[in-house]
DNA sequence: ACCGCCGGGACAGCCCGTTAGT
DNA sequence: ACTAACGGGCTGTCCCGGCGGT
């Protein structure tokens, strides 16, 4: 299927244009033009892939959820003695959250701010309610292992640490220069509550 | 005099129009002829008062940074010993974070998705800042009156808060039908982790 | 090959559009409206196809400076004995500078009120450029066929000519009453100047 | 006469001010607002002085001619017997046409392009005869003196010398590298126009 | 007379998306 | 699958008029 491998390709390149293009010069300043110089594509052929920009920008952020959810999976497949928790895991994704790899977090906040368009808004309520259930398995797997205190409530606290998250991912926007609070803090408070009171 | 009652008019009316047009169709599609019809200003007018429709934005948020501010401040001067603790203003203030009074929040959100833009990121950053510092007067209040435990770390907690209420902020964005963690809950664990070990 | 064909008449609409608006009420105060209801073409059409409204004019002398290249390609290519020297070349093409075909003029005048634009410049150059090297062909051919004397420097020669019309074209622009100077004059002065002193 | 004093001293500021930021960036990028900053004057106070901006750039030309003319005026009214001819004049005169002091040739190069506009060509009309005029004077001078021929037309070579001088204004505006017809040599041909065949 | 603020409306250019065509 | 023509909305800039104060 030669056909089938090219379109591959072609919206693997208008995924790569679009995320380099973010991570130069953010959303919203982003235009169309950009995205075609870049890729190196037409206007018409971009249109015949996605719908809208916005849509091209919801890609990008459901491509990342399909990457954290490979991620878990394979962890919580790979079975054996030395599953160190999801604390590991958590740990670690939440520090991407914080920092270098923004992209997500620039395209997760522009999204946002365009909550009015149903098709905008139900990219962002899919991305919230995947985050939450991703957080949920974390937290039950942690149970069914014995590293969480099976008296906790799963549902409440998954979303307690996606509400937190989402603080960061916004925070990330600004430029604090000297904050109190960092993500590796925030590990450590989720430790707290989640370690089993021996 | 005259003079300065009319600009302070025309202002008031700029506000007012962009607040209710933003709780009525959001500010992503918000554009300048809607304000200018609403408010019956011109172009020209408007831009006379504001370098952009972004500005305008930041307005809204600045003007609800005073009033919480003049909020606080009224209360803690209210001397006496009815003062009930920071726990009511908090409580009250994280309520109406997450509903009705949306304006504050789309904006806010709106705003996040620019901050690429100098002038947007300072307005935000600001508004950050601010919100912290709010949240640690609070705090501090709080453990002056003997309602807070001293060993609370002010900083890093009024930090935390603020991380929080930009997650609901963000989150009250989304339509989500059934969560699991409202304000109510959230009030509620702050209250254990500020409460007097007594 | 329809495509090509709709594109060619959409362009020679707009350059029709533009010249007779030119006419009819100058440049500076011809506005892209006029053009847009003159050609029926919308806005986004035409920034299809120029890049600016200053480009739009460029096109206009481009256009000339071919046709006028025309005339003189056809006019040394039609060999004989009849051929009447340069003389007659030029001065039509003088007498064509002073009065009626006011659209060129117009435009030029006008672009070089902009010359600080790199893309009006470049137009500009281009236009001074090939009107020197065109004059300068004139005159080498004369001298070729004989009628010119070659210890004309031609070079030289060519630039003071471009620089006379330069003046005569600026001065069309005035509504000067009696002038004592016309073109006529001039291609008497020039035919003085390259005469063979038999 | 205080009053006096301060008026002449603020239309003194906006000329130079006019002025300053023309050489800077030219004319048609040059805004209201550029001038307001410039000379630290109010919108008001501009318009309470001009009827608009081109009027302003009008000004420029007028002071121009007026100094020329007084230069003119001091150079024939010093007698004596070292008057050099007014080849001295006129070769000065030119020089600066086409180099440095281009604030005027620009000013004059961009309304040349809004003739159509009333006063501006009024103004453009005004500065066309008075060089005329001024060109005149100088020929008919070096007559009297004896440095020019009699013989010479003075109306027609004055409105030669004009029109040549157009062109080096406008040929100023472009950028050319290598130029075959500088001012000098330009001098150098008018003085041999002029020169009395002894 | 001089000056400053308020306000109006025209304009250019940008940018997204659609449609006709290859 | 891909291209190019086209439409039209929107923003911010800019020049200028007019009222009010000094």
């Amino acid at each position: 299927m030669k056909q089938e491998e090219r379109r591959e390709q072609t919206i693997r390149l208008l995924l790569e244009a679009t995320k380099s293009l973010v991570r130069e010069k953010g959303c919203s300043s982003l235009t169309l033009k950009d995205i075609m110089e870049r890729s190196e594509l037409s206007k018409g052929a971009i249109f015949h892939y996605v719908k809208s920009k916005d849509e091209l920008f919801a890609w990008v952020l459901l491509e990342r959820l399909e990457e954290t959810n490979n991620r878990f999976m394979s962890e919580v497949g790979r079975k054996g003695g030395e599953f160190e928790g999801p604390m590991g895991s958590i740990a670690g994704s939440l520090n991407s959250l914080e920092e270098s790899d923004d992209v997500t977090n620039k395209v997760f906040v522009y999204l946002l701010g365009k909550e009015e368009e149903p098709a905008v808004a139900e990219a962002l309520n899919q991305f919230y309610e995947r985050s939450v259930q991703l957080s949920r398995s974390w937290i039950t797997a942690g149970q069914q292992r014995g590293v969480i205190p099976a008296a906790i409530d799963a549902d409440r606290t998954a979303e307690l640490f996606v509400l937190i998250s989402l603080g960061l991912r916004v925070r990330s926007s600004f430029s604090i220069v000297n904050s109190q609070f960092t993500a590796a803090q925030f590990v450590q408070l989720i430790t707290g509550m989640l370690k089993p009171t021996t």
